[in-house]
This record gives structure tokens, sequence and C-alpha cells, in this order.
DNA sequence: ATACAGACAGACGGGTCCGTCTATTTAATA
DNA sequence: TATTAAATAGACGGACCCGTCTGTCTGTAT
């Protein structure tokens, strides 16, 4: 069945794959300083020589999740035929932040986790953050809305609210009035 | 001088007090998980065994800075004569959001390190937010607005989105037109 | 003066975590 | 078949961290 789907052709993973899929949901629902690389490790199946060749450290293995999950997250936004309309995209966000299993934004709780600026994780989050920025001002571009350099940082922001109100309060978020709230952001009106 | 002003008169501060004061921008600056009881124990200048006295565990510490930040901040917004209106309320939030040496919101960092919603830190930081959503309906209550429910769940949505991108971004928060979104929010018009 | 409560200093055990290292096994290539 | 590259298992050291414990000192009240 599933081997006539060339999409599921199981090509056995390489370590380094293996690795970053099982990290990303262990750090996601435990934190990176509640997962420990022994954990990563046991739970891949991979030796810690193997580990610390392909990420010489920890750090490096949560950067290349964080930059791992963008990628994943953009594959899922194809913009074949051009950018879909902004309340569209964000309806879609916030379909996305109300399935019962998130927990979150990622990138936000890795600012958190690591609260310097610097620090290499925060600073690859910030990165992460800073392009879906620059996506939203290039579809408010794209849609020809009257200030789009507005819209662009005004979405960003209940985007952020949604996605923080969901870490902090699960399913019960008040979401009722989220995609209301951006279309009088976007559109100006009811 | 500063003698005869009865408000720094320097009464001593308890143990328990010295020990919840040094650990506040302590943790708000490294993270939970990345302060250790020791550190907290000597920079306050306290033994061991004290410490451990007034807090059996370091998540009580950490629940009870949680409620002391919170009963710090509603003493900063006295409601003497009815509560200000609700724009200069988020005037005076997005002020403090912007304020330098502002790292995001405290609630919001502690629900990120304990992503677990049962864990004691996540469930008190989530009963603080809890009750700034029920003073924003309260106030768009008392100010009359069209529809509460929905203005004050806006509102909250926006205020968590500027603290978290405030933590994410520091000074450089895209913040420009967040007085203009809340005033879309509000009263539905620039 | 004596008794007692509370703070002080700091050692200690049990545990975890990160990263290094040794030594063995598997797989591919010449 | 012989060799080389890479993965495996797992021990290990050093650092930290939490919480307990022992023992000393101060200060107040009886």
């Amino acid at each position: 069945m599933s081997s006539e789907n060339i999409q599921t052709v199981e090509k056995p993973l390489s370590a380094r794959d293996r690795i970053l899929s099982v990290a990303g949901p262990l750090f996601y629902r435990d934190g990176y300083r509640g997962i420990g690389v022994d954990r990563v490790i046991a739970e891949a199946g991979v030796a810690k020589a193997t580990f610390y060749k392909h990420f010489p450290a920890k750090d490096d293995l949560i950067v290349a999740w964080i930059n791992h999950a963008e990628a994943q997250s953009l594959a899922n936004f194809p913009d074949d035929q051009g950018p879909m309309p902004l309340t569209a995209y964000t309806d879609a966000m916030i379909a996305i932040a109300q399935q019962p299993y998130c927990l979150g934004c990622t990138y936000q709780g890795t600012a958190a986790e690591f609260v310097d600026p610097t620090h290499p994780a925060h600073a690859a989050a910030m990165a992460v953050k800073q392009r879906v920025l620059q996506d939203l001002l290039h579809r408010a571009q794209h849609q020809g809305v009257r200030n789009p350099a507005r819209v662009a940082d005004q979405v960003f922001l209940l985007l952020e609210g949604i996605w923080a109100s969901v870490r902090m309060f699960g399913p019960k978020a008040p979401l009722d009035h989220a995609r209301d709230a951006m279309r009088r952001l976007i559109n100006g009106a009811v």
C-alpha cells in the first residue's frame, strides 16, 4: 500500500536526520534545558560519538532544529501562484494555533529560555521572526493595502499575541475574536 | 538626607524579603533554570537552612516570586478614582514595554520555561494572566464600549504580542504602530 | 545567668548533564 | 580478502544543582 506511494518510500533516515526529527518534539514539549543530550541520543538510537560528530555541541543541535523547523513551516505555505490574501493567511495561522497539540510558538519559547539576545539560539529564533515580518510586509504590499508597513507590523504583533496566549492558556486561550481583530487591522472595519 | 524621608527609612529587610527581592531580577535575566539556589543564597546573604525554612523547595520560591511580582505591578496601577481609560492604560503598558531594560513579560517567560500547564509555576503565571484578562474586561465594561468582551480579548491578545515581541527583539521590536492598533481595536477607527 | 529560637557557615550525598574517550562492530571499497 | 571509514556501546571526568545535615553564633526573654 504505502510502498506504492512514492512519497512514503522508506528511505532510512540518516543519523543526522534521525537526531533532528527526534529532538524537535522533545525540545518542544520539555524545553531545551529540560531535555538532555543523552535523552536525544537514546530516542534517536544513535551513538554518542555520532551525535557529537554531527553537532559539536548541544547548542548546535538547537540552532539546527530551529532552522529545520522554519524550513518545514515554509514548505507548508507554498507561494506558487502568488501569496494568498492576508486574511486567509492569518486564518490559517489561527487554525494552526488552535490545534489541540499546539503548545505555542517554538521561536518564542526559544527566546524565553535563552533570554540573552546574543545567544546563538535566541539569535536564530530572532532571525526567523525577522523573516516572518518581512514576509508579512511583502504580502501586504502585494495585496495593495493602504499602509503596508503599518498593517504588517500590527498583524505581526497580533499573531505573536495569539501564539503567546496559546502557550499560556492552551486550548482555553481567548481566541474567539482573533479573526475579527485581524480584519479590523487589515481592512479597517468588521 | 534620605533618613529624613519616611519612605526610605532603612528598616532591614527580613531574610525572606531579601531572598525574594534578590531572586526576582536573577530569575528575570537568566531564567529559573539558569539560576541555582546557591546563587540566590549567596546574593541574598542568607544561610542555606534559612532559605529552605522559608521556601521548602525552589519551586516554592518561584511561585512566591510570581505572586510578588504581580502584587508589585498592581501597586503601580492604583484604581483610586475609577480605572483609567483603556487607551491610557494600554499606552502606559506600551511605555513600560519600551523601557530599555525590559526583557519581556515575566509570566510569559514562566510559561515558556515550564511548558507543562500543570506545573505550579506555569499555573501561577496563568492565574495572573487570567486576572489581567478579567481586569481588562472590567475596564471595558466600566468605559462603556460597544462590545466589552470582544474589546477585552482583543486588547489582551495585542498586549501579549507586544510583550512577546519585546522579549524577542528587545528595543528593536516593531512597536511603532502598536498604539494605533490598540485604538483601532478599542475605538474602531484611527 | 540560662535557656531557647533563629540565623549563620558550609560540608555532604545523590543526581543530572555535557562532552571526551576507548574499544568493538558493521559496511563499503579496493 | 584486506582495508578503510563510520557507526555502536558505554565508561568516565568535571561541573553544576538541589536539598539535608551538622555545628556555631547571636540575641531575646525568662
